[in-house]
DNA sequence: CGGACCCCTAAGCGCTTGCTCAGCTTCGGG
DNA sequence: CCCGAAGCTGAGCAAGCGCTTAGGGGTCCG
C-alpha cells in the first residue's frame, strides 16, 4: 500500500525518470501537482510529503529546502522544453516547416504536461537569485532558437516581420500561456492545440500574397 | 511627510479614484504593488499596511480579510478591461479596425497597468469560491465580445478564421500574458506593443490574399 | 465643556509555517 | 551475530501568519 495516491499525476507516461532515488521521485511529483494547483507559496511541506505518503521530515534527506524542490523541477522542465525547440530549429525543412514544429511540440508539450508548465512558467520568481539566473539563462537561449528560426525565413523571403524580436516574444508569449488555461478536461487535445497555435504562429510571420499553401494541409 | 512611499505606484494618472475613503485607497494600492511583486500569498498583511504607511491593524477598519482586498482589486481590475474591450466593439467600422482597436486598447492596458494586470490575471484561483465565480463570468463576457468581432469580421468575408473559439482563446491569451512580461523599464513603449499586437491579431485572422491592405499603415 | 463618533495603534491570541533532531527500523557485509 | 549506513518518523522549536481587542487621540455638535 506505499504507492496509494501519487500514481496517477499528470496522464503523462514518465517525464521524471531521471530523478533517481525513487522517494525522491514520489516527492518531486507530488510538489509538481501541489504547486501547479494550490502555486509556492500556498503549498506547505507538509503537504508535499503527505501527497508522496510520507513524514514531513522526509521531504528534508532528499532536499535542503522547499526551495531546492522548485528548482529541481524548474531546472528539468526547462532543459526539456528547450530541448524540444532545439530539435524542431535543427531539423530539415524551409524556415516556415520548423517554426511550425518548433510551436507545436512547444505547445503540444505546455498541454500534456501543463500542470508542470504551470509551475515551470509561473513560480518563477519564487526561486532564490541564484536559482533564478540560470534558469532566466535557459529562457534566453529559448528566445534565441525561436528569433533565429524566423530570423532565417525573413532572410529566406519566406517571411514577412517587420519586428522580429517583438514578434519573437509574441511566439513565445503565446505558447507559454497555453499552461495557463489548458485543461484536462476540456474540449480540445494537446495535438489540437498544437496545430492550431502553429498555424497561427505561421500566419503572424506570412508574408503578402500566397505562402501558407499546403501548409495546414493534414491534421 | 504622510506621502513617502506609495506616491509613484505605476505611472498612471489615477485608476482607483472611485476608491472613496482616502485611506482605504491608499491600502488598496499597496496591495495592488504587494501582490504583483511577490504574488497574494506570499504577501502579507502586515507588508501591505506598512506600504500604506499604517499599522497593521489599520487595514481590518476598511476590509474585512485579505481576500476582500484582492476581490475589490479584481472586480475594479476586470471591470476596467471589459470596458476598453465593449468600447472597441461598439464603435463604427470594420470588423478588422475594431479587432485592432480592441486589441490595442486591451493591450495597452495590460502594459500600462501592468502592475494591476498580473494580479488582475494570475491570482484568480487566490480568490474565494463565491468570488472567483463573479470574476469568472466577467471574463467570459471579453470572450464573447472578442468572439463577436470574429464572427462578424468572418460572416463579412473580412476574415479566414477556421477555428474562431481557438482563435479567440488564443488572442485573448497573447494579450493577457503582456501582464507577465511587460517591464516599464523595458525597451517598448505601451503604444509600441499595443501596435505590434493589433499587426500579428490581424494577420492571424486575415484572409488568403491581400486585405493587410492600409492597416499598418504609419508607425 | 462633555460626550459621541471615527480612525488609528499597541499588544497579543491562536495557529501554521519551514525546518530540526534524537531515535527507530531495515539490510548487506565481515 | 553484530555493525554501520541509509531511510524514515514523532515530537517539537522559533518565527511568522491573519486577525481581534482595548483603548487613545482628534473633531464636531450639543
Amino acid at each position: 500500500m506505499t504507492m496509494s495516491t501519487a500514481e496517477e499525476t499528470g496522464g503523462e507516461s514518465s517525464p521524471w525518470g531521471e530523478v533517481t532515488p525513487e522517494a525522491a521521485r514520489r516527492l518531486l511529483v507530488a510538489a509538481v501537482d501541489a504547486f501547479a494547483e494550490r502555486g509556492y507559496h500556498a503549498t506547505t511541506t507538509r503537504d508535499i510529503a503527505g501527497r508522496a505518503g510520507m513524514s514531513p521530515a522526509a521531504l528534508y534527506i532528499h532536499y535542503k529546502t522547499k526551495e531546492e524542490l522548485l528548482h529541481r523541477i524548474s531546472r528539468i522542465g526547462h532543459d526539456r522544453a528547450l530541448l524540444l525547440l532545439e530539435a524542431a530549429a535543427d531539423s530539415d525543412g524551409t524556415a516556415s516547416e520548423r517554426l511550425a514544429g518548433a510551436v507545436r511540440s512547444f505547445v503540444r508539450w505546455h498541454a500534456e504536461q501543463h500542470t508542470t508548465a504551470r509551475v515551470v512558467q509561473y513560480e518563477l520568481d519564487a526561486l532564490g537569485e541564484e536559482h533564478r539566473t540560470e534558469i532566466v539563462a535557459l529562457r534566453r537561449k529559448s528566445d534565441a532558437v525561436i528569433r533565429r528560426i524566423i530570423s532565417e525565413g525573413v532572410r529566406a523571403g519566406e517571411f514577412d516581420v517587420p519586428d522580429i524580436p517583438g514578434t519573437t516574444l509574441a511566439v513565445l508569449s503565446l505558447c507559454i500561456d497555453v499552461a495557463r488555461w489548458f485543461s484536462a478536461q476540456g474540449s480540445r487535445t494537446p495535438d489540437e492545440v498544437g496545430d492550431l497555435y502553429a498555424d497561427l504562429v505561421l500566419r503572424m510571420v506570412a508574408g503578402r500574397g500566397r505562402e501558407l499553401s499546403g501548409l495546414r494541409a493534414q491534421k
